[in-house]
DNA sequence: AAAGCGGGGAG
DNA sequence: CTCCCAGCTTT
């Protein structure tokens, strides 16, 4: 049927004008894909300017630090996408000389870089013939051809992979897969698709048959986990004064939000009535801190990932000692600095709230 | 094979 | 509210 012509003439026609795809630089292109992983193309834009214009090249990344390049990613989410693209910055400017490898499975090595993006910087930066296979084209492929089967099953992969390969058009596949991808984006979307109007309307195997609404078909999502999280925003002073200080800590494995920073942290299953009481006693119970001068409870924050929804509160109290231990990763702050640290939106929306902290 | 990992925009 | 986004890594 032509697949790959009609897409073709279909994304000159329609394509969007981004910025990663006025040129042919393989460091812009990787740089694109890493922030376009499960990331809007809306949402990810202002981040892929912020990134161009302070690391202009790959050994511009590679020597910066991982606050400063945490920092910069800060509010775009699932952030061990900037640890990773981190260390494959060190690695192509240290072993590759700065230049990525025009190669798939040197390509898939990489840290941050797997089946999709391997496939995406090879066909866009390097013209070389891999199909792309991501949430658009299991969409546009499951809709056209009617493949029903699961997608990101081991079977999906297997039947897909098989399509994505037979479709490719081999002679342009940098302008194949970023038509398929941007038709997904823009005209066979999720919700309510363009079909009337639709380049495959005449064959497009779910439209013929009413399974629009049905393919792609996926595996049911996780129930969310609920967590209450309250934070202790403890300044070790009377306070007032210019120089006071709070403990950060810097988050680490096993949990959300690794490498960014929140306050201290006393996490629960279930809500607390927070009187002054119940704080002097979490208090005392878990930082071993007497006689706090609270001053201030924060309102309710309720913040929702994907798989959790976050119940969080900050309680500002000032002690009259400093901790008498505390974890390797936690730190005494400049309360006039607290902007130079990655933090979470969760935190950042509260520091914003509360500005006279 | 399944779970974990963010945040936001659209309907 | 629900869905899902130019997915990858770990267990």
């Amino acid at each position: 049927m032509d697949f790959g012509n009609r897409l073709a003439a279909w994304y000159q026609k329609n394509k969007r004008d981004l910025p990663w795809r006025n040129t042919n630089d393989p460091y812009r292109i990787w740089l694109s894909e890493i922030i376009l992983q499960q990331t809007r193309v809306i949402q990810g834009l202002q981040y892929y300017f912020k990134f161009i214009e302070k690391y202009p090249d790959v050994f511009a990344l590679a020597g910066a630090s991982r606050d400063e390049v945490f920092k910069l990613w800060q509010g775009l989410g699932y952030y061990n996408r900037a640890d990773n693209m981190l260390s494959t910055a060190i690695i192509i400017a240290e072993k590759y000389n700065g230049h990525f490898p025009s190669d798939y499975d040197a390509l898939l090595k990489m840290p941050g870089i797997g089946p999709y993006t391997a496939a995406a910087v090879a066909s866009i930066a390097f013209n070389l013939p891999r199909p792309v296979i991501d949430g658009n084209v299991y969409r546009v492929l499951s809709r056209v051809f009617g493949i029903d089967a699961v997608v990101n099953s081991p079977e999906g992969h297997t039947k897909f992979q098989q399509y994505a390969e037979d479709l490719l058009d081999r002679a342009a596949p940098s302008i194949y897969n970023q038509a398929l991808m941007e038709f997904g984006a823009l005209h066979c979307t999720p919700v309510n698709p363009g079909c009337n109007t639709c380049i495959f309307m005449g064959e497009c195997y779910a439209r013929l048959n009413g399974m629009v609404k049905d393919l792609p078909v996926k595996k049911p999502k996780n129930k969310v986990r609920n967590r209450f999280f309250y934070y202790f925003i403890i300044e070790p002073e009377p306070g007032g004064n210019e120089n006071a200080k709070v403990y950060l800590r810097k988050r680490m494995n096993g949990d959300i939000w690794r490498n960014l920073y929140d306050f201290l942290l006393v996490e629960t299953d279930h809500k607390l009535e927070l009187n002054d009481a119940a704080i002097m006693h979490i208090l005392k119970q878990n930082f071993n801190l007497e006689n706090p001068l609270i001053s201030l409870v924060s309102k309710a924050y309720i913040h929702k990932l994907t798989h959790q929804s976050i119940h969080a509160t900050f309680i500002k109290v000032n002690v009259d000692k400093k901790l008498d231990k505390h974890e390797k990763f936690v730190i005494l702050a400049d309360k006039n600095k607290l902007s130079d640290y990655p933090v979470p939106r969760l935190i950042e929306q509260f520091l914003k709230d509360y500005k006279t902290l």
